[in-house]
RNA sequence: GGCCCGAUGGCGGAGUGGUUACGCAGAGGACUGCAAAUCCUUGCACGCCGGUUCGAUUCCGGCUCGGGCCUCCA
């Protein structure tokens, strides 16, 4: 990461101390929140210019909704961040297709199993369509998805299915010291670990029973490792194990895959906030097993140096939720006109770890911020700009430059960095040319790919729209006619029978005309 | 019941022990036949009660309200 310019001090005039914070500023520590400590950490790589990430990926048996998409968003600036500081990045994203339960307390039905007997299809078909749907989505937002050693890399999309073999292994590993059989599974003991649910500040004792538990196990927070298909019962995904035939449970699949491609232990491991009372608690108790550390801290034994955790979308009408019926998925935003990349903007102008409102009027907002800055963009691109003042560029380069890394360092705050990304954009005493490569810096981290949108990549047709664009245009050649003649009268009516199909008629811009959303 | 979190202008959302971002909306101006789009300018806030402090929105305590998890779900 070469953020500022070294020789910028010197020919601007600055007073060396000021050259000297620009260069400590082009090697800002990365400061990340780790849920594990509660605290704000320096990334320090395991492996020496590398880095590695694990994200917890989607269960596919149905469709994502944009709240489980700021994850990913969350994890792609991660990832898009540690690639820009220089580092080799290796980035895991799962893809659940077996074993989590509707029912994390191991009584639920396995979710693909419903869900391809609700549609009486193959859950390998079932599975198969979720995950195209996923990565659509995936696609859309400008996530990069997996990376192998610096590179994209789709057979880092890990498929649980793909690791059954290996899940065995790793169970057989730590079966003898930590686990124990019921007729129902194989299960963990979390009294065999240290620290059993620090990353949830949970208590292992018995609450208030809500939880069912299952009958036999030596500790409520217990959970099944795997779990065997009920006698006289049949499963479409079901393997042979040494305690039966059956299933792993979900939990597994993460700390089998998480070891087998990045190795422990690997440095940030990320996930959905509700992944942190559960899912996290146990995969990190399966490492400490694992890695025969059982006994000793968990801070340095969970199997990832940092577990990093996103904040929910939320709405008013309280989480967004797929068993209520209808949901948002990323299609509907797009069939209402919404570009998808307003969704990504949104996401980026809020904190990661805060929750995020969700409302029409707020993505409304993210587009109209978006479409400005591509405007900005577009302009730098044909170079218009004010004068380029020498004395000050320099500065104000490299200040924006300085103030978005250390936005970013700051636990990527990115609605900081985007006020820094403005302020240089729309700075007018910097000459297009002399500002454009912080800028393409910049949006790589952002992901929001402004260099290569358009306007009218933007203008997306309403699925329900009333009128075709040919009509549209054939509207405003008659409009524009009768402009000719200085018949406001007709010209007018045209506007309006546009503005009430809704399209919004703009005759000082380029663009010409646009969806009124 | 247990654990945890939040309360910032019309909305969203940063941040800070002393001059409090930014975006959208609003207002005024430029442009326009009039609008719209765009550009320029701009008004508006830190839940309540105490405490610490020269000074608190920022730290501490209490209260009120809201939310999350413990069941699906990122």
């Amino acid at each position: 990461m070469c953020s500022t310019l070294a020789v910028a001090g010197v020919r601007s005039g600055l007073s060396p101390a000021h050259t000297r914070s620009k260069r400590m500023a082009a090697m800002t520590d990365l400061k990340l929140f780790n849920s594990l400590t509660r605290k704000l950490e320096t990334f320090v790589p395991v492996h020496q210019g590398e880095a590695r990430v694990y994200t917890c990926g989607p269960t596919v048996y149905n469709y994502p909704h944009i709240g489980n998409m700021r994850a990913y968003v969350f994890a792609d600036v991660l990832g898009r961040t540690l690639s820009w500081k220089g580092y080799t990045l290796t980035h895991v994203i799962n893809i659940t297709d077996v074993g989590h339960l509707t029912d994390d307390a191991d009584e639920g039905e396995d979710k693909m199993e419903k869900m391809a007997a609700e549609r009486a299809q193959s859950i390998w078909d079932i599975a198969k369509h979720y995950t195209q749907a996923y990565w659509a989505d995936v696609k859309a937002l400008n996530i990069r998805g997996p990376m192998k050693a610096g590179q994209p890399d789709a057979s880092n999309w890990s498929v649980a299915t793909d690791y059954i073999d290996a899940m065995i292994d790793f169970a057989k590993s730590i079966a003898p010291d930590h686990c124990y059989e019921l007729d129902s599974g194989l299960y963990f003991d979390v009294s065999t670990v240290e620290d059993y649910g620090k990353l949830a500040r949970a208590v292992t004792e018995e609450g208030e029973g809500r939880i069912d538990t299952v009958e036999g196990k030596r500790n409520a927070a217990d959970f099944a490792i795997w779990r065997k298909t009920p006698p006289g019962e049949m499963r479409q995904m079901e393997w042979d194990s040494p305690w039966g035939r059956g299933a792993p449970g979900w939990h597994l699949e993460c700390s089998v895959m998480g070891e087998k491609l990045l190795g422990f232990p690997f440095d940030i491991h990320t996930g959905g906030i509700d992944h942190r009372e559960i899912h996290h608690p146990n995969e990190i108790a399966q490492n400490q097993a694992f890695c025969g550390c059982g006994g000793l801290d968990v801070a340095t034994h969970s199997g990832a140096k940092i577990w990093m955790h996103n904040n929910f979308l939320v709405e008013r009408s309280g989480k967004m939720s797929k068993s209520a019926g209808e949901f948002l998925r990323l299609q509907l935003l797009i069939d209402k006109g919404y570009h998808p990349l307003a969704y990504r903007m949104m996401c980026l102008q809020a904190h990661y770890r805060s929750e995020l409102e969700f409302s029409w009027e707020g993505l409304g907002a993210a587009l109209t911020r978006l479409k400005r800055m591509v405007m900005g963009i577009e302009r730098l691109k044909n170079g218009l700009g004010a004068e380029w003042s020498p004395t000050t560029l320099d500065w104000i380069l490299s200040s924006n430059e300085e103030g978005f890394e250390g936005a970013i360092c700051d636990d990527l705050n990115t609605p900081r960095a985007l006020t820094e990304f403005e302020d240089l954009l729309f700075n007018k005493k910097i000459k297009a040319d002399e500002k454009v490569d912080a800028l393409r810096r910049m949006d790589f981290v952002l992901g929001l790919d402004l260099f290569d949108l358009s306007r009218a990549d933007l203008r997306i047709r309403p699925k329900d729209a009333a009128i075709t664009e040919a009509e549209i245009e054939d509207a405003l050649e008659r409009r524009k006619a009768a402009r000719a003649e200085k018949d406001f009268a007709t010209s007018d009516a045209l506007r309006d029978e546009l503005a009430a199909k809704g399209v919004e008629v703009m005759d000082g811009d380029p663009l010409g005309w646009e969806w009124k959303l």
